[in-house]
DNA sequence: AGCCAAACGTA
DNA sequence: CGTACGTTTGGCTG
């Protein structure tokens, strides 16, 4: 409401604002991670929040043009017909600003036929009409046109749309000297170069102003124009059609038939979980604080997903039990055979708590440890009736810390959730409420230091979980469900245990190595220093390329968003193209300072267990792998010799007699064969030839025995290359080849191996159809930009579909090897154990006298994991350590 | 303190 | 212009 007490309705026209807002803001400021383009949605937004605060507007809508064409090209074919294509940059960020807005529950107006411009007209004179306070918002100068005493237009000024100039009646007579009416004809008589509208020769904006106000009307001056003398008189007349034409087209329709009236606007809250997920996806932070407290100071639905919010006084009352009660309830709730959530309450990493809910019924347990009154909750949680969890992994953790098993877990809520939708972040229950239920679980404000919400009972937590897995249960493709079942839960404790043996390391090794490192380092940077005459800091892009193109003045790099690359690959280009001794010792530098950094970490997360003990997380991918974290030990160095003498450290515990390591080999093209049935590819796995030896004679037609190294390595990389999506292009920068030989090379490849080709093509053109990917077991990830008309992401789309069922296949089958084996480590008694996974391979510490079995179980587990038309090869291997159980 | 970009390690 | 990850550092912003 304005202060007159009257609504106030704000009507935006969304294109041309945008298209502002393009040039306001630096291209390469606001691009996410995967290459879309945000400055003009950014910049929007922005403007828009602040329209918002400011005006506080009652009404709102913004209105988009549907294409360039409209009535007037009709007309008029070249209207607009000077303007460019629009930037590739700003295709694509439209439809994403459209999305946003909806999530921020404001209404988007477009109409066929017409331009945003005509709608804000209609809205405007509605909206007088009505009552209503009317501020336009246009870039639009003809929009000036429908300024009065009632509507007020806001205008961009020349640096953007972060200051918006007002025009009211009298601000429009102070700058062009006449009423608002009377603008399009003043435009009409100067023309609109922008869109292609040529006006009277030698007549600009002081002549036209003049003429309008001595005849009063461009009608009147027509009428009138024979009495204009000189060379613009004589243009008038000439020129007449040209001024009325452009008063034509520069009218803007006021009553264009739309869907929703000016009442129809009323602002709405916004949809919080949804803006949260649009504006995640835009990388936007600051902006979405913006939005949310926007959101949160008019009371907006906070509750995720725009359905009636649930509070948590719905929750049913929590009974804490203890005892002989406890074990009746139990007893009870295990009889209907119905599964029981369970929520393990450890808010600071040490268990707490439980909370249980069965139907409405809601139970809080008081953990004390060592308590006798627990053994029917020991024997519930560790026996086979059904549970619900939510973290399954972090639970089972909590409660082995505590010797407590837990078995009978048939859902993970946040399992389900990322199987769903594997590219989201791992959202914990109260994110899970929202998202899910669409309601917002109370919880305390961690900075208040007296919270006004008490925090939420783990019974409730518990309550809310069950609600959410019948959700997941219902909207959950079989496939996925499949994947939940006999893949991910079943392999969350086994993860759960590797995390928790550990590996052990020689700490004495590490620490030498460290300090090795560190003074190779050291004399390094010395060397480097006197090469240049002056100390920088080499690990500090910036200074280095101060050094390098400055002051050696090298020629430049690849550009990269803050100047020039100085990474490994444009450095060994450098020293080719102007040698230096400088560049040498700077790559030898990083390497040592990089390993040594490496090697610190590793031996200051050794615990007092003289272990590391990784983070797996198991939701942490998009393509169904785990990724390992704190330290990550699925990236610990391995080409180098300094890499091996770090494996070198990671050794059997005391007890043990050896590591084993086994590892698929080329799990990922034996994917691809069974994939692609290419006869030729499954021969070469079946024929037990060398893999690249064998495709390399095919290729270059010549007998296995004759294929040289060079070949080798040009088709490994071509082999390997292929199910990322790799180009010609890409090819030839890798193997340092003519682009010319790189496209021959594949062509000769898919010339051998059609099938492949084919394969590949289909899968990303089933993931345009589908909108997901598939794996052999169902594991599915969904892809958003495959039809993008954004080439950049759409390209990246396609090489990531291309790679998910085979990266993704790779990753069940190893999920699959780990349950096996580690059952029948279980059940056949042995005293190995699994330590670490790395994507392919699987490294296990071997109990004395048990190597043989260990070999056998892990050999028959990985090898017949899946049935492909190739066999899975395991190569295994045994030693002291990491580097020497190698092969 | 929090965030980003660059660089680089693994499969 | 090759997929999937995690960590560290420097340097900027608040």
């Amino acid at each position: 409401m304005t202060d007159s007490g009257k609504p106030t309705l704000l009507i935006v026209d969304g294109h041309s604002l945008a298209f502002r807002a393009f040039y306001a803001l630096p291209i390469d400021s606001f691009v996410t991670h995967d290459g879309q383009h945000t400055n003009a949605i950014h910049g929007f937004i922005s403007m828009f929040l602040g329209l918002l605060a400011k005006e506080k507007p009652t009404h709102v809508a913004v209105a988009f043009d549907i294409s360039r064409f409209s009535f007037r090209t009709r007309e008029y074919a070249e209207y607009k017909g000077t303007r460019g294509e629009t930037p590739p940059e700003f295709v694509g960020q439209v439809p994403l600003l459209q999305e946003a807005l909806a999530a921020m529950n404001v209404t988007t107006i477009t109409k066929e036929d017409f331009e945003a411009d005509d709608i804000l007209a209609t809205l405007a004179r509605q909206g007088a009409e009505q009552g209503f306070d009317v501020l336009v918002v246009s870039g639009d100068r003809d929009t000036i046109q429908l300024v009065n005493d009632r509507v007020t237009l806001l205008y961009p000024n020349a640096r953007g749309v972060s200051e918006l100039k007002r025009y009211d009646a009298e601000a429009v007579r102070e700058r062009y000297g006449i009423d608002p009416h009377q603008y399009p004809e003043i435009a009409a008589l100067v023309g609109e170069t922008s869109d292609n509208l040529p006006g009277i020769d030698k007549v600009g904006e002081k002549t036209a102003v003049k003429w309008i106000t001595q005849y009063g009307s461009l009608e009147n001056l027509l009428a009138h124009a024979d009495e204009i003398g000189g060379v613009v008189g004589a243009n008038l007349r000439e020129q007449r059609e040209r001024a009325e034409r452009n008063r034509r087209l520069n009218r803007l329709v006021d009553d264009v038939e739309l869907p929703v009236g000016p009442t129809d606007l009323e602002r709405r809250p916004m949809d919080v979980g949804a803006v949260k997920r649009v504006f995640e996806r835009l990388q936007f932070r600051t902006l979405t604080e913006r939005v949310l407290k926007i959101a949160a100071a008019e009371g907006a639905d906070m509750s995720g997903e725009g359905e009636a919010p649930t509070a948590a006084a719905d929750a049913p009352p929590v009974r804490t039990l203890v005892d002989e009660e406890l074990a009746a309830w139990l007893r009870a709730a295990v009889a209907t055979g119905e599964p029981i959530a369970l929520v393990v309450d450890a808010p600071l990493g040490s268990l707490e708590g439980f909370g249980l809910a069965a139907g409405t019924d809601t139970v809080h347990v008081n953990w004390a440890a060592g308590r006798p009154d627990y053994v029917a909750l020991e024997q519930w949680l560790a026996g086979g009736d059904p549970k619900l969890v939510v973290d399954g992994k972090r639970a089972t953790s909590i409660l082995a810390a505590q010797g407590l098993p837990l078995a009978g877990v048939v859902w993970d809520a946040s399992l389900a959730a990322w199987l769903e939708r594997p590219g989201s972040s791992t959202q914990s229950l109260a994110e899970l409420v929202g998202s899910i239920l669409g309601e917002s679980l109370p919880e305390p404000d961690p900075n208040q230091l007296v919270p006004d919400t008490a925090a939420l009972s783990p019974a409730t937590g518990a309550w809310y979980l069950a609600r959410i897995v019948a959700a997941q249960r219902e909207r959950l493709a079989p496939p996925t469900q499949s994947v939940l079942t006999s893949i991910e839960l079943r392999v969350t404790p086994v993860i759960a245990e590797m995390e928790r043996t550990g590996i052990a390391v020689d700490r004495g090794q590490l620490t030498s190595l460290n300090a090795e490192l560190g003074e190779t380092a050291a004399g390094l940077a010395e060397q480097a220093y006197a090469e240049i005459g002056r100390e920088v800091n080499l690990g500090s892009p910036k200074q280095l390329q101060q050094v390098l193109f400055d002051e050696l003045g090298m020629p430049k790099t690849r550009a990269t968003k803050t100047g020039y690359s100085t990474d490994a690959a444009a450095l060994a280009d450098l020293q080719e193209a102007h040698p230096h001794p400088f560049l040498g010792l700077l790559l030898q530098h990083r390497d040592a300072t990089k390993l040594r950094q490496m090697v610190e970490t590793l031996e200051k997360a050794t615990g007092a267990d003289g272990r590391i003990h990784t983070t797996y997380d198991q939701t942490g991918t998009t393509t169904g792998r785990i990724s390992s974290t704190d330290p990550n030990l699925q990236n610990i160095p391995v080409r180098t010799e300094v890499g091996h003498r770090i494996r070198a450290a990671f050794v059997a515990g005391e007890g043990y007699e050896g590591l084993l390591t086994a590892d698929y080999s080329q799990i990922e093209m034996r994917i691809m064969a069974h994939l692609s049935g290419d006869a030729g590819l499954i021969e070469a796995f079946t024929s037990g030839e060398d893999l690249h030896r064998f495709v390399g004679a095919r290729i270059f037609g010549v007998a296995p025995a004759d294929v040289t190294p060079e070949m080798r390595t040009k088709v490994k990389a071509m082999s390997y290359g292929l199910a990322y999506g790799l180009s010609a292009f890409g090819l030839s920068k890798q193997l340092r080849i003519s682009s010319a030989e790189a496209k021959q090379l594949m062509t000769d490849y898919f010339a051998r191996f059609g099938a492949v080709r084919d394969y590949l093509r289909s899968v990303v053109a089933q993931a345009k159809e589908d909108g997901y990917t598939e794996t052999i077991f169902g594991r599915r990830r969904p892809f958003a930009d495959l039809n993008s008309p954004n080439r950049v992401l759409r390209e990246n789309a396609e090489r990531a579909a291309l790679n998910a069922p085979i990266q993704g296949t790779a990753a069940d089958i190893m999920k699959l090897a780990m349950i096996g084996v580690a059952d029948d480590l279980r059940e056949q008694g042995l005293a190995s154990r699994m330590l670490l996974q790395v994507h392919d391979e699987l490294v296990f510490e071997v109990a004395p006298g048990e190597r043989e079995r260990l070999e056998a179980i892990v050999r028959a587990r990985m090898g017949s994991a899946a049935e492909l038309a190739v066999p899975l090869e395991v190569q295994v291997g045994t030693g002291p350590n990491w580097d020497a159980a190698a092969h």
